[in-house]
DNA sequence: CGTTGATTTGAATATCCTCAACGTGCGTGG
DNA sequence: CCACGCACGTTGAGGATATTCAAATCAACG
């Protein structure tokens, strides 16, 4: 019942993550710099992963995985949901768009997240998946997933904890933009990602913003001005470091830490940029 | 398979609706000044009204329905989701805390309302509930209702949609938080309540705010001054008029809904406190 | 190499927070 | 029933934070 290859499959950068149960229950498994496109274009892996971790096999169907360009949609707000998507590679945000025309944007997703399911109990879109950057994701149709969450336990309680992250999440965030203030929200924001990263087996040390600072505005209920400055801000006071222009490295995670429980106390310049030979 | 009465229930304002489809599904009927304890107080109003739009019959269990003060909490976050909360009488608020001791206020919650569904996904209560005032719930026993839900696909729509409505409210939040100042959040809040007043049979123009300005605030992102300022300005406005303390008239519904959607554009003092024989 | 969009920086302003004092209403107990 | 105490609410003044508008800089891409 295996298709395609034998390869190890870097089960954390790819979309059968999102679904998967553990990395030691795929079928398939697959080199990290490995590209074997038959199987990763395939929903194999991803059906596979549910559905060998529910002891069975299932033939396994062919589709090709979306491709989609910076500010492509996903899936728009308010269509029946018919499909979730499981991020292979690149990312993408949530958004919200209000009648007035005014925008919030609700989340970032990185590979191996999934993606739609904050609908899945409204069987609706709540929003709007905007590609952040060149990125492709598996479908799963709704269908087919619910009924392997009819037939398996497992898949059953998989798709309810993360449902149950996303509500997790919003909740999350409203403690965010209701009681932290601007520099609070941004180290809050980075630690997220950096854990996130971590949990993805990246550098949770060092890692890419693809997003503007516009949509990191939006997502923190901040003005990109207002963004940018508090970066400006954590530079000089030594907390990060910005390697390139969507790069940011933590330089002192405790002091970034620290800056979550209180309010903005001190962000006192450390170096006030010493010609330092680098 | 009655039980005890047949009088005409007062289903808007009783647990009931919470899960009942429509009122005329419901088995149980009961006039809105009666106080009949017996059905009131049992399980069966709920569970009838579930079973009986599924077309079944079952034996109905007696259970008290729970009664709190003001302050006292129905539910802890944390604690594996082993009920749900229809609520009969008063208001209750939805508390996250985060590790750091700061609160934030989540959601308001009327008769009507169910509570604890934002958990059922994650299985555990993701927030505390307390009551804002003295206050009666219906517990619904998470295990019957899951069976319920197995047996009868309408009461497992019926879940799924209330599921999805807590969903939708967070993120409607984010927005609110993210994306409006102060006046604008708190028209919003204004107009929010009067259409869930209206929603329950009563007045959309005239209503309590059992709420302290302190979990407003919390709820919106504000500390309790500036709330009060609001409400002030919005009285001096000619937009909302205090009836009593805690009691609010909407009197410019127009003009609050034009609050929305822009800016806090003008705020004028309409009348400049007139010395009218009232 | 020029155009475009994003980012940074500056200055002025608005909003909201913070502290503090005072007023009000409510419940308790005399 | 009244007096008291206490929590809540209101109001004011000052300051911190974030927005807004404007201009300059930077980066990417054809």
């Amino acid at each position: 019942m295996r298709d395609t290859c034998e390869k190890p499959l870097n089960w954390r950068a790819e979309g059968t993550r999102a679904i998967g149960l553990a990395p030691r229950s795929l079928v398939h498994r697959m080199d990290e710099s490995d590209s074997c496109t038959r199987c990763f274009q395939s929903r194999s892996c991803i059906q596979a992963g549910l559905l060998q971790n529910a002891k069975a096999d299932r033939p396994v169907e062919q589709t090709a995985a979306i491709r989609l360009r910076k500010g492509q949609r996903l899936f728009a707000a308010g269509r029946p949901l018919d499909r979730v998507y499981a991020i292979r590679t690149g990312s993408f945000k949530s958004v919200m768009r209000a009648p007035d025309g005014r925008q919030q944007i609700l989340g970032f997703h990185f590979s191996g997240d999934m993606i739609g399911l904050d609908g899945y109990a409204a069987q609706v879109y709540l929003c709007d998946a905007v590609a952040v950057e060149t990125s492709e994701a598996c479908e799963i149709d709704a269908r087919v997933l619910d009924a392997a969450a009819r037939d398996y336990p497992a898949v059953q309680r998989r798709i309810q904890a993360l449902v149950a992250d996303s509500m997790r999440r919003a909740q999350q965030n409203l403690l965010v933009l209701g009681s932290m203030q601007g520099a609070e929200r941004l180290a809050h924001f980075l630690l997220d990602l950096s854990d996130r990263h971590r949990g993805l087996g990246l550098s949770s040390r060092e890692f890419a913003l693809h997003m503007t600072r516009k949509d990191i505005g939006s997502y923190l209920g901040l003005y990109s001005e207002t963004v940018s400055r508090l970066f400006a801000r954590f530079e000089n006071a030594g907390l990060i470091q910005m390697t390139r222009r969507h790069q940011v490295q933590i330089a002192d995670r405790t002091a970034l830490s620290a800056l979550l429980g209180r309010p903005s106390v001190s962000l006192r310049i450390v170096k006030s940029s010493p010609p330092t030979a680098d």
